[in-house]
RNA sequence: GGUGGCAUAGCUCAGCUGGAUAGAGCACCUGCCUUCUAAGCAGGCGGUCCUAGGUUCGAAUCCUAGUGCCAUCACCA
């Protein structure tokens, strides 16, 4: 049982033998590492229930634990506070319990509660973004996590792969591509169309600007330019069908979709399902029918369909047009129900989409519910800030953006120099070299990206790299690396990794904090799911980290001459390293045996 | 203008349901590699927790008002 459910039990004993009353609540915290103690009773909140000096309750109660409680070695009070000390024998005993688990702190699946969790999501006219890196990292996370909480989970994604913009690329390349392809140019796919969609802008704005010189107003132009209204018949071709028109947008799709694939490999996600807009598009009329017969929305004179948010403190929204085509809402509607359609035991859905669109999830969520979906009520916008950068926002128009692709490369290559300027890896082959750097200058990328609160706004300068010492990636990876040196530096000696450890007279206050940080992993996992934070665990696991290489500098693991003792550190260090392994893993970053 | 988010050290960020002297990293300054990987460890420097009120024994944390930055409020996606 855990440690605070006993003592809580207890302390409310203890008021109700001392003083004869009623405890609501017993409060709190790890003692502050300033003060003597392993867990902290706040005496302040029982005053409530207590009257007199907080100090001698604390002392009372104190001593009625000391008394009662096996677990309890000592005690003192500051002021309001009471701290226990913990035996050592009840650290070392968890650590036995604990040390052969493997998956310590995840929770197997409940198959009963599945979670759909949509990320990525792109738009197939332009290569990914530093903006999609921080998105497709967060999701992914995000899943593993809630999969290590106990949730069943589907990954999928969104993929937007019709209208005007697309026909926009595939019309330049109709016009100017001398039929160029990934193989021809030996450019990723998605770059390929990526240039198309910039050529047409280019190509689009020359027009109008000739337009207005020839005294066109400009508003007229923009909307008459030839190579609009091309574009624009190209899309009712692709509606209707046109042979001709839809083999060119499947060729050119699936050049992206090549393109993405290796960016995804790289970048290590994946998805369990895909979508594309192009099923779904037209899903969610029939759903706004109903709606209407149920009175949720309601109609206006023209025609168009509405849903009333103002009692909510939102305003009318729109869900049908007055032509009876539909919007983005109409969609989203239609393609979340499509969702439990196809897996009925869905109760829940994230959607990992920047924070641009609170409203329009508020408004979804919103509508969902007031049809009368039970899953509705477990719908979460997984809200995420902009990736900035100091010229301010990423524009793929105006080439501002920071590619994907490249970015990785970057981190990579930066990661082999580093290490190269080390060099540590004289016997590694130049294969297993350039695995390592992707590792590690992934792991830089992630980490850096994935430690910070998802709401809050990144501003990434490309020209001060991301830093591979300190709170980083490589810094975690590295301990890592640390501990797999000692353990096959073990194998030569007499320690055994899976024997029972006996309770030692002492444990060095370095050991104690680190089973102490052990302790907290189970409920981390589960902190970063309710809150769907990646950040969590990015903390909690470097925390960890710094407190093993602080053990690690001050106490001797393999030169400690007492066989239990050595044998205790190496399976601590053991366990360490396996739970840095799954933290990291739950970050998708992976990490290395050396570096 | 309405709504939502954010504001903590020079910079990047932690700070769980309110609790003890607000913590890390980077940068800058000191030490530590003949002993398990120095991408490390130990120490120093550095703070009106945006401002003003309020609630409380106690506020970076909760409430109110204000300031600044960002987003959003389309028969666009």
């Amino acid at each position: 049982m855990h440690i605070q459910t006993i003592l809580e039990a207890k302390v409310k004993e203890a008021v109700l033998s001392i003083f004869n009353k009623n405890l609501p609540v017993v409060e709190f915290q790890p003692t502050r590492k300033d003060f003597e103690g392993d867990i902290t009773i706040v005496v302040f909140p029982m005053l409530r229930t207590l009257k007199g000096n907080p100090a001698q309750i604390g002392a009372q109660i104190g001593a009625f634990l000391e008394e009662q409680v096996d677990e309890v070695r000592s005690f003192n009070v500051v002021k309001g506070f009471l701290n226990l000390v913990l035996k050592d024998a009840f650290y070392v005993d968890f650590f036995n319990a604990i040390k052969n688990t493997s998956n310590f702190g995840f929770v197997s699946t409940v198959a009963s509660d599945a979670i759909m969790v949509e990320y990525s999501s792109p738009n197939t006219n332009k290569p990914l973004h530093l903006g999609h890196i921080r998105n497709n990292l967060l999701g992914y996370s995000v899943a593993e996590i809630l999969k290590a909480s106990g949730k069943k989970v589907y990954k999928t994604q969104i993929i937007n792969d019709r209208g005007i913009h697309i026909c926009k690329s595939m019309l330049a390349w109709q016009k100017m591509g001398n039929g160029e392809t990934p193989e021809s140019t030996g450019l990723k796919g998605d770059k390929l169309v990526g240039n198309y969609y910039v050529a047409f802008d280019k190509a689009y704005k020359a027009e109008v600007a000739e337009m207005v010189a020839n005294g066109i107003d400009e508003k007229t132009a923009a909307k008459e330019a030839s190579l609009l209204l091309a574009a624009q018949e190209m899309l009712l071709k692709w509606e209707a069908g046109d042979e001709e028109v839809v083999s060119l947008w499947k060729k050119m799709n699936g050049w992206v979709y090549n393109g993405f694939e290796i960016t995804y490999q790289n970048l290590g996600v994946n998805f369990d399902k895909l979508y594309y807009e192009s099923d779904t598009y037209l899903l969610g009329k029939d759903v706004v029918a109903d709606g209407l017969e149920k009175g949720v929305f309601f109609k206006k004179e023209d025609g168009s369909v509405w849903i009333d948010l103002t009692e909510e403190g939102l305003d009318e929204k729109i869900v049908l047009r007055s032509d009876g085509t539909s919007v983005y809402m109409t969609q989203d509607i239609g393609t979340a129900i499509q969702r439990v359609k196809d897996y009925a035991d869905i109760n829940g859905m994230v959607y990992t989409v920047g924070n641009e669109q609170d409203y329009h999830f508020k408004v979804l969520f919103l509508i969902l519910k007031k049809l009368g979906f039970s899953w509705a009520e477990h719908l979460h916008h997984l809200s995420y800030g902009m990736v900035d950068l100091p010229s301010g926002k990423m524009k793929s128009r105006e080439g501002t953006v920071v590619d994907a692709d490249d970015l990785m490369i970057e981190m990579t290559n930066t990661a082999a120099k580093i290490s190269e300027e080390l060099g540590k890896l004289e016997a590694y082959s130049a294969e297993d070299k350039k695995e390592l750097y992707q590792m590690v200058g992934l792991g830089a990328l992630k980490y850096y990206i994935l430690k910070v609160d998802p709401k809050k706004r990144i501003l990434f300068d490309p020209e001060e790299s991301v830093d591979f010492q300190g709170n980083t990636g490589p810094f975690i990876q590295y301990t890592h690396a640390r501990i797999q040196s000692i353990l096959r530096k073990v194998k030569d000696t007499d320690v055994e990794l899976n024997t029972t450890i006996k309770t030692l007279e002492v444990l060095h206050p370095k050991e104690k904090e680190l089973i102490k940080q052990l302790q907290l992993f189970p409920d981390i996992i589960q902190l970063a799911a309710k809150n769907y934070s990646p950040a969590v665990i990015a903390n909690y696991v470097y925390d960890l980290v710094k407190e093993f290489n602080s053990f690690y500098q001050q106490v001797s693991i393999l030169g400690e001459n007492n066989l239990d003792k050595k044998t205790f550190r190496v399976q601590l260090s053991q366990k360490v390293g396996e739970v840095v392994a799954s933290g990291f893993k739950l970050l998708g970053i992976e990490v290395p045996d050396r570096m």
